[in-house]
DNA sequence: CGCGCGCTCGGG
DNA sequence: CCGAGCGCGCGA
C-alpha cells in the first residue's frame, strides 16, 4: 500500500504530499516516522491508496508510531483540510493544532506500569536467609495487596525480578492515566432550571439556526444552561466541547464541572502537567471522556459525535490566535458544528458588536435572559468627574467619591478592588532636562521601571536593565517617573490607609499561573482588604466580601487607538463591576474619567448593552469599520532590515496591483512601519488594509504564502487585536 | 588553484 | 527544515 504523508516540518517547500510504502491496513490519520532527506522525521497520513506514480526506487517505508490508533480522526483531517484552505499556513502547523504538544515533542512518560501481586499464598513461599528483601516484598504483597513494581522494588530492591523468576509473584502491565482532579468523581445532580433558564434552552434546541447567542446579564444563570445542555448530550450518547477563556479555568469552576459530570469530562488547561494533559487528550480520542472543558486549543479535541459546542464569554479576546496558525476559534467551533450537525451555543453578557449584528439581523438565533437568578440589582456605577478633581486641587490618582467609599467600605470590614488599566502606558523614566526616554535596544519601546528589583524592565521581550542614575543623552539627574502603574496605586495607598491590608495583581507580581491563584485565594480569604490590579481581576473569581470596586482610569481603555475601544471599555466596565457586591450586600463601584460625558461610559453605567450596540454600531457604520469592512494587516518582521524590506516589497508590489485592479473593494491601503519597530531585534513592516469585500482575501493570502522566506516572516492578521 | 560561504534545490 | 551541490570571490 501507499501513503500520502505531510512531514512534520514547518515550511512552506515541504508543505506537499510525499508518498511512501505502509503496511496494509494503514489508516488515514496515522502518525509515523518517514525517512525524509537523509534523516526520520515525524509526519501524517493523509490518505491510503493503491499505486503511485513516483519511481519505485525513490519510495521509501513510513513505520507507524506505537498509538495503537490513528492520532487524527476523520473529522480532524477534515478540519485540516479546510483550514489550510481558509488560512494559507503549511498543513503541518495545521495538523499539530489537533496533538497534545507532549505528543510530538515524545517526551510522553510511559503510560503503562507494572503491577505485582502474589501467585501463591504466603505460606507455601520459601525464602533462604539472607532474602530479606524477597521475604519482605512477599509479605508486603500479603499486607497490601498489588503494589506497582518500581515501589515495590524501591522498598526491597532486587526482590521483583527475583519472586517473579521462582513463580511466586504475578507482574500485569497497566494502563496508567493521570488524573488531575482525584477525588472529586461523584456525580452531582444538575440544579434544576428556572422557568426563564428552561424556556431558553428550549429555543437553543428548537431553533433551526446552527448558531445561538446566548446574551444574558451577569448572574443570569448562563452556565447552568450549558451544562443542562451538555448533560442532555451525554444522555443521547453524544459528546460536547465547552470552551471558556483561559482566564476562567479556575480549580473552582473546575471542581465544579469534575462534580457534575465526573471522569466524563476531560479538561484541557495550560496549568496541568505535559503528561497530564496527552491523558486527558487521550481520554477523549479513545472516547472514555465526552466532555472536553478548556480555553481556545480546546476546539481541535478528537472527539467524535459532537452535540453541542458551547463558547462562553464569546467577545473575549482570547478566543483569536495570535500566533502561527492565526486561526478564529469561532470558524473553527462553527466547521465542527456544521460538521457534526449540532449547536453551537455563543454566550456573553456583553457579546461583540460583530456577534451581536448577525444575531439582530437574523443569521444566528438570540436568546435574552434579563433577569439576575437571585433577583439581586446589579452594583451602582458612580461617575466620578476627575477633572473637577483636578481643579479642586486632587492630583492623586484618588477621587472624592472613591475615598469615600474606600472608607465606607473598610471600616464596615468589607473588601475593595481597584482596577486599573495600564494597556498602552506605563511607568517609565523621563528625563526633565532635555525629555529623554529610557527605552529597549531590541524593541523600540519604552522601559517600565520596576520597584522592587529597582531595574527598568522592557515588557516585550523581557530584557532588564540598570536603573539610571543619570540621562544617557544630557547627563542631568533630573531624572523623573511618568504614569502611574499598580506598583505606585499600591504604594499611595499604603499611605493613605496605613492599616489597609493591600495586595497586588499584575504581570509582576503573579509568576507563572500558580502565582495568579495565590494571590486571588489570599484575598479571597481576606488576608487583604484591598486588592490593586489590571485586566486580570476583570474575570472569573467569585469575592463574597467585595462590596465596591473603583475603576481608576476608565479613559485608558477608550482612548485607546483600536476602532473596537468602546467595545472593549464597554466589556471591562460591566466585567470588573460584577465583581461587586456578590453576596447579601449591595456592591457599589465608582468609575473615574476626564470625558463623563462619553456615550459609552453612559450606557455602561446603566448597563444598557442595547442602547450602547445601537450607538456603536452606527459609528462603525459611519466609518466602515468592521463589521461594515475588515480590517487586513500583512506583517513583515525578520532580523536583517535588508531583507525585511525586501520581502515587504515582494507582498507590497502584488499587493497594491491587486489594490489597483480591485480599488471598489478597498477602503485604504498602505504600507509603513509597525507601530512599534522591532520587536526582539525583529524589523517590522506592514501592509495595512481594511477592505470592504472579502473576496479579495483569498489572493491576499496567496500573496503572503508566496512571498514568506527564511530571511522574513509573513504574517495576515484579520481585525487585529493589537497593531503593535 | 583551492577553499569557503552563500544560494538553490530536492527530499518520496 | 536540512543537507548536498555548485558557483564565485578571494588569497597565495
Amino acid at each position: 500500500m501507499i501513503a500520502e504523508v505531510i512531514v512534520d516540518i514547518a515550511a512552506g517547500e515541504t508543505d506537499r504530499i510525499f508518498d511512501y510504502l505502509c503496511d496494509d491496513g494503514t489508516e488515514a490519520g496515522t502518525r509515523v516516522r518517514a525517512p525524509f532527506g537523509g534523516k526520520v522525521v515525524p509526519g501524517f497520513v493523509m490518505r491510503v491508496k493503491e499505486s503511485t506514480d513516483v519511481p519505485p526506487e525513490k519510495l521509501k517505508r513510513v513505520f507507524p508510531s506505537p498509538d495503537g490508533m490513528p492520532a487524527l480522526n476523520r473529522e480532524c483531517l477534515y478540519l485540516a483540510e479546510k483550514l489550510t484552505a481558509r488560512y494559507r499556513v503549511p498543513k503541518a502547523l495545521v495538523l499539530r493544532l489537533f496533538l497534545p504538544a507532549e505528543m510530538r515533542t515524545g517526551k510522553v512518560r510511559e503510560l503503562k506500569k507494572t503491577y505485582v501481586s502474589l501467585a501463591l499464598p504466603l505460606e507455601e513461599m520459601t525464602f533462604p536467609k539472607t532474602a530479606k528483601n524477597q521475604r519482605g516484598a512477599a509479605e508486603y504483597l500479603a499486607g497490601h495487596g498489588e503494589t506497582e513494581s518500581g515501589f515495590l522494588n524501591g522498598l526491597f530492591p532486587g526482590s521483583v525480578a527475583a519472586l517473579e523468576k521462582k513463580g511466586y509473584v504475578r507482574t500485569e502491565k497497566k494502563q496508567l492515566l493521570r488524573d488531575p482532579y482525584k477525588g472529586l468523581e461523584g456525580t452531582a445532580p444538575g440544579h434544576v432550571l428556572t422557568p426563564d433558564q428552561s424556556a431558553a434552552e428550549e429555543k437553543i434546541l428548537s431553533d433551526g439556526r446552527t448558531v445561538q447567542l446566548l446574551h444574558g446579564v451577569t448572574g443570569s444563570g448562563k452556565t447552568e444552561i450549558y451544562l443542562s445542555l451538555i448533560a442532555r448530550c451525554l444522555k443521547e450518547g453524544k459528546s460536547a466541547i465547552f470552551l471558556v477563556p483561559e482566564i476562567s479555568l479556575t480549580p473552582q469552576m473546575l471542581s465544579q464541572l469534575r462534580a457534575r459530570f465526573g471522569r466524563n469530562a476531560a479538561i484541557m488547561h495550560s496549568g496541568l502537567s505535559a503528561g497530564e494533559r496527552f491523558d486527558e487528550w487521550w481520554r477523549l480520542r479513545t472516547g472514555e471522556a465526552k466532555i472536553a472543558i478548556g480555553a481556545r486549543s480546546a476546539v481541535f479535541v478528537p472527539l467524535e459525535n459532537i452535540g453541542v459546542i458551547i463558547v462562553d464569554e464569546e467577545h473575549d479576546s482570547s478566543y483569536a490566535s495570535e500566533s502561527a496558525p492565526r486561526y478564529n476559534t469561532f470558524d473553527v467551533a462553527y466547521l465542527r458544528a456544521k460538521y457534526n450537525g449540532c449547536k453551537l451555543v455563543l454566550g456573553s453578557a456583553t457579546p461583540s458588536v460583530d456577534t451581536y449584528k448577525r444575531a439582530v439581523e437574523g443569521e444566528f438565533g438570540l436568546i435574552r435572559l434579563e433577569k439576575r437568578i437571585n433577583k439581586r440589582p446589579l452594583p451602582e456605577i458612580e461617575i466620578a468627574d476627575m477633572r473637577q478633581e483636578v481643579r479642586r486641587g486632587n492630583n492623586t490618582a484618588f477621587s472624592s467619591p472613591l475615598r469615600a467609599e474606600l472608607e465606607k467600605c473598610l471600616s464596615s470590614g468589607n473588601q475593595a478592588i481597584l482596577f486599573l488599566n495600564r494597556r498602552g502606558y506605563s511607568q517609565t523614566v523621563i528625563c526633565k532636562e532635555c525629555g529623554y526616554v529610557a527605552t529597549c535596544e531590541a524593541c523600540d519601546v519604552s522601559l517600565t521601571y520596576h520597584r522592587d528589583e529597582d531595574c527598568l524592565k522592557c515588557h516585550y521581550c523581557g530584557a532588564r536593565y540598570k536603573m539610571l542614575t543619570a540621562c544617557p543623552e544630557c547627563g542631568s539627574r533630573k531624572l523623573t517617573y511618568a504614569g502611574t502603574g499598580t506598583q505606585r496605586i499600591a504604594a499611595e495607598l499604603g499611605k493613605m490607609y496605613p492599616s489597609a491590608r493591600i495586595l497586588r495583581m499584575d504581570n509582576d507580581t503573579t509568576s507563572g499561573k500558580e502565582g495568579h491563584y495565590k494571590i486571588l485565594k489570599a484575598f479571597s480569604e481576606r488576608q487583604a482588604d484591598i486588592l490593586v490590579g489590571t485586566q486580570m481581576i476583570a474575570k472569573g473569581h467569585d469575592f463574597p466580601a467585595v462590596t465596591l470596586v473603583g475603576i481608576l482610569d476608565a479613559d485608558m481603555s477608550l482612548h485607546f487607538s483600536d476602532y473596537r475601544s468602546g467595545e472593549r471599555t464597554f466589556q471591562l466596565i460591566t466585567q470588573v463591576a460584577g465583581r461587586s457586591g456578590r453576596a447579601e450586600e449591595p456592591g457599589k463601584v465608582v468609575l473615574q474619567t476626564f470625558s463623563p460625558e462619553n456615550d459609552v461610559l453612559r450606557f455602561a453605567v446603566r448597563y444598557d448593552y442595547e442602547g450602547f450596540y445601537r450607538n456603536e454600531i452606527s459609528l462603525r457604520a459611519a466609518a466602515m469599520f468592521p463589521p461594515f469592512s475588515k480590517i487586513v494587516r500583512v506583517l513583515v518582521s525578520g532580523e536583517d532590515e535588508k531583507k525585511t524590506v525586501d520581502t515587504l516589497r515582494a507582498v507590497y508590489l502584488p499587493l497594491e496591483k491587486l489594490y489597483r485592479e480591485n480599488a471598489d473593494k478597498f477602503l485604504f491601503f498602505n504600507r509603513m512601519h509597525a507601530p512599534i519597530r522591532r520587536i526582539q531585534n525583529k524589523f517590522r513592516y506592514q501592509v495595512l488594509m481594511r477592505i470592504s469585500d472579502t473576496s479579495v482575501l483569498p489572493e491576499i493570502y496567496d500573496i503572503c504564502a508566496e512571498a514568506g522566506n527564511r530571511d522574513a516572516l509573513v504574517s495576515v492578521e484579520e481585525n487585529p487585536a493589537n497593531m503593535t
